[in-house]
DNA sequence: CCTGAATTTTACTGATTGGTACAGAATGTA
DNA sequence: TACATTCTGTACCAATCAGTAAAATTCAGG
């Protein structure tokens, strides 16, 4: 039986939810190989580049995921009101209804955000173009569409800090239920 | 001529910036004596604490800096309107129209905000309560009004955070004019 | 000037940091 | 079996970390 992928993507995941965690600077090397269950010279030898590869490897995944799972049926013009409400349900799931952080939106207020300003910046302006392109296909027009894609887009992310900071993840859910009735009433 | 504040006030503004640009763990003490001025024997000597003492001073001066700036106009209910106008306009200027980085809300999100859960949840639950407060001077109900000053002050957060990713401040001032919209035509 | 407290400088500690080097174990292949 | 490659555990490195201790200095009041 072949292995269908091999371990260095196996591990990024895990390696996501400790950056996730820790932040970039928090996650030292002894925290990372106790949850991944790697020694160091595996680490390096799937990471040559240290925690700066592997924080942009778990960006390329998460940046894979959103393109695949919720930014796809956006691009697609065949039922925009759908995909949108699609879309903040995938939402609500990956950030597990407010009780998980947003990693580049962490790593954006991080100063080690020019690190890795492409990814970030490609992340979030995706997200917006994407859904932006949905709700002109609902009949806004270009300033309007960007406009409210740009406020649905912060509203998740402060939504996500809000939760957290005063640690109820139901605001995440109320904001994710109000940008759909929005998004229906269309 | 006598010093109306002590030192240790008026290093707390330089360490505020120092956490907001680098972060509780990114902020070393090498950095922190380099910005203030003050070698590891003055810092300890005013922070017996160490970081988290300093944390500590800077979210209180925060803290007391939107009681007297942003909170009192709302919890006065005479003007409501321009009250929520006036806290709009001074949360612009404080967080330099979508430049500044909002520590509490950094620290949130950061594996830190367990050891400051107080300071940060009464942030913002301060500014929620008395930003419903006016609305509901408006003649908003209870649930309209909290669910109102919620989005606001989510939607300020998440401005920041995209302001920063996608480095466009004028994403913030989009957003803040836009809140001012909603009030003026409530 | 003297005294004592406030403050700062300097030197130091032990622990931890990210990262390297490399021997050897595991694994796949012929 | 034999060989080459991939992978991993361990020891180690210099740098930096937060924090301590105490001598040196500054400074105000009497």
């Amino acid at each position: 039986m072949t292995r269908v992928v091999t371990e260095r993507l196996d591990v990024i995941p895990l390696l996501a939810e400790v950056f996730r965690e820790h932040g970039f600077e928090g996650a030292s090397l002894a925290i990372i190989t106790d949850r991944t269950g790697l020694g160091k010279g595996s680490l390096y030898h799937f990471f040559p580049g240290g925690k700066e590869e592997m924080v942009a490897a778990v960006l390329a995944d998460i940046s894979a995921w959103f393109e695949t799972n919720v930014f796809a049926a956006l691009a697609d013009p065949s039922d925009p009101k759908s995909a949108i409400v699609g879309m903040l349900d995938s939402t609500d799931a990956y950030f597990q209804s407010g009780s998980r952080v947003c990693l580049v939106g962490a790593l954006a207020i991080d100063h080690v955000r020019d690190r890795f300003p492409d990814a970030i910046k490609d992340y979030f302006a995706r997200w917006i173009d994407t859904l932006a392109n949905a709700l002109r296909c609902l009949g806004q027009n270009r300033s309007e569409a960007r406009s409210l894609a740009e406020e649905i887009v912060a509203g998740i992310q402060g939504a996500l800090v809000l939760a957290r900071a005063i640690d109820d993840p139901e605001i995440f859910t109320t904001t994710i239920r109000r940008y759909k009735n929005r998004i229906i009433t269309l």
